[in-house]
RNA sequence: GGCCCCUUCGUCUAUCGGUUAGGACAGCGGCUUUUCAAGCCGUUAAGAGGGGUUCGACUCCCCUAGGGGCUACCA
């Protein structure tokens, strides 16, 4: 036994990676990087009718886009292949699947688990027997006190069987949870769960446990909704001798009407937000806070800073519900943080193809860096900016109740102003500062008014009665583009 | 219905018996300003209810209410 904590994520391959998965994942990765454990990546993929095709590969590289990496388990190599690395294999599930069928014969030896024949109409008039007589819906043991050497001759005269739990039937069993302390249940109200299915495959109550402790997990951190199986798992442990790892019950992430995260109400694949350009690094410092929070007074966090500073003690109790403002707001933080080229790599797919002058694309995508949530809305910001001929059939040019020939006269200025500088101190980075000194300074020697030519300036360079200001703008264009939007502007103003 | 869990501003949360109950998002207001953003400053807003325990409860206990989860040969 090793004392290194040992955690695992064990996601059933139904397609995607969800995002309250993510957030277990994460909280999984946290406590492992923090403690130099290691955190495995499971594959409960012993549901054969729920399997989806590629849903394996695609946990696995939404995780590694997450920067999520199991350092043992499941993972893809360079040919984009399910691999497994590690001392505790198989990772996959149906794998062990013999594994399974022995610790399900051994808790039968031990009078832990017996075969059951009840066919599933059966269980069902009995669940509907009991419900409409108002009472617990669960199985009523009939095939419990069955003796071995009947069931087994059954069984080799080919009938269909599953195994259950041979669960006690009285007293309270006292669980520990991490998160949520003592919780104790009633035997007796608990069902006799199946734990090999008639296909031969163990359901989640035997391989999740099994696995763990074959594996040698040492805390299983969970989403709630696991709670109420808890004495099962623990029966299981107990019943073979085996120390059970600690349990850790994260709090389920809600919709706003605060019921189960759902498809239905929200995006639940992370697959969905990457999609849309949410940062890897603003969903994992969003999820994160989702239930947990080290300090309360600080909202921005690292990756790094979260392994150092993860508590799971310190995990709530409570459901909490996923709210996009934050997300938005923690995503334009990392938009306007990262590198300007990085910054340029997301927005350049929108936009690129606006403008031939790629160099122009980027610098406007970097006029309006602090406006945007998503890289994808850089490309209605930008796009009249990025044509070559304005239109200006939808802007004001005059400012307010300001007389066309008023405005013509700033505009005509200004050209002339602007068309002594030669083109490379007029696009070059420092240049909106010039442009806007000497601009102001001519208003205040003619003594005009900052609204009445900043104004028409950059309506006649944006097209748009909201933009970036006429000097970024300016430098952006540069003198050509400038000059020429001048013109048209005034043009346009004279018909 | 039964069992289990939960309950601080609209939302995410801090508080681990003594605070003017703090922060953040959203909202609102202001500053700045050629527009819109951004930024900065300010501001509205909370301990579900009722009993205890205690000199003192958001904090501990009980009850009630409300919410959620589970109740499959799914995980």
């Amino acid at each position: 036994m090793t004392d290194k904590v040992r955690v695992r994520f064990a996601p059933s391959p139904t397609g995607f990676l969800h995002i309250g998965g993510l957030r277990t994942a994460l909280y999984n990765e946290l406590l492992a990087k923090q403690t130099g454990g290691s955190f495995i990546l499971r594959i409960e993929d012993t549901d054969q009718t729920r399997l989806v095709e590629g849903g394996i590969e695609n946990i696995v590289r939404t995780m590694k886009m997450m920067g999520l990496e199991a350092n043992e388990g499941v993972y893809l190599d360079n040919k984009d292949q399910i691999a497994e690395r590690g001392d505790y294999g198989p990772y996959l599930q149906t794998k062990r699947k013999d594994k399974h069928t022995a610790y399900a014969k051994q808790l039968i030896e031990m009078d832990k688990a017996y075969y059951c024949f009840c066919s599933a109409e059966r269980l069902e008039d009995l669940r509907h027997e009991q419900q409409t007589a108002g009472k617990p819906t669960m199985y009523d043991g009939k095939c419990r006190a069955t003796p071995r050497e009947e069931a087994e001759k059954r069984i080799a005269n080919g009938e269909k069987y599953v195994i259950r739990l041979k669960l006690p039937k009285q007293g309270r069993i006292t669980a520990w949870d991490v998160i949520r302390d003592d919780i104790s249940f009633d035997w007796s109200l608990i069902d006799d769960q199946i734990i090999i299915k008639s296909d031969g495959l163990p359901t989640y109550h035997l391989a999740a446990t099994c696995d763990d402790h074959d594996m040698e997990i040492t805390h299983v951190i969970r989403g709630e909704d696991w709670l109420p199986s808890l004495p099962k798992h623990l029966f299981i442990f107990e019943s073979f001798g085996w120390t059970a790892p600690k349990y850790a019950h994260l709090p389920l992430l809600l919709n706003a009407d605060h019921s189960k995260l759902s498809k239905r109400q929200n995006d639940v694949a992370v697959e969905d937000y990457l999609n849309k350009g949410y940062l890897p690094q603003a969903i994992i410092n969003f999820v994160a806070l989702l239930g947990w929070n080290p300090t309360g007074d600080r909202e921005l966090y690292s990756h790094e800073e979260l392994i150092l500073m993860f508590d799971l003690a310190k995990v709530n109790k409570a459901g909490a519900v996923f709210n996009l403002e934050k997300l938005d707001w923690i995503n334009e933080h990392y938009l306007r943080s990262i590198p300007e080229d990085e910054y340029l790599a997301l927005t350049h797919p929108y936009i690129k193809d606006l403008n031939s002058d790629q160099n122009f694309v980027d610098r406007a995508a970097l006029l309006v860096r602090d406006r945007v949530t998503l890289p994808s809305q850089v490309a209605e910001l930008v796009s009249t900016i990025l044509k070559e001929t304005v239109d200006y059939s939808q802007a004001n040019i005059a400012w307010k109740t300001q007389p066309k020939e008023q405005a013509v006269e700033r505009l005509e200025a200004v050209k002339k102003l602007l068309s002594d500088i030669d083109e490379s101190s007029f696009a070059k980075r420092e240049a909106r500062v010039e442009h806007e000194q000497r601009i102001k300074k001519m208003i205040m020697d003619k003594g005009w008014g900052n609204g009445d030519t900043l104004w028409p300036l950059r309506v006649a360079l944006s097209g748009q009665d909201k933009s970036p200001s006429p000097f970024e703008l300016l430098e952006v264009l540069g003198k050509e583009r400038s000059l020429k939007r001048l013109e048209a502007a005034i043009s346009h103003l004279s018909t």
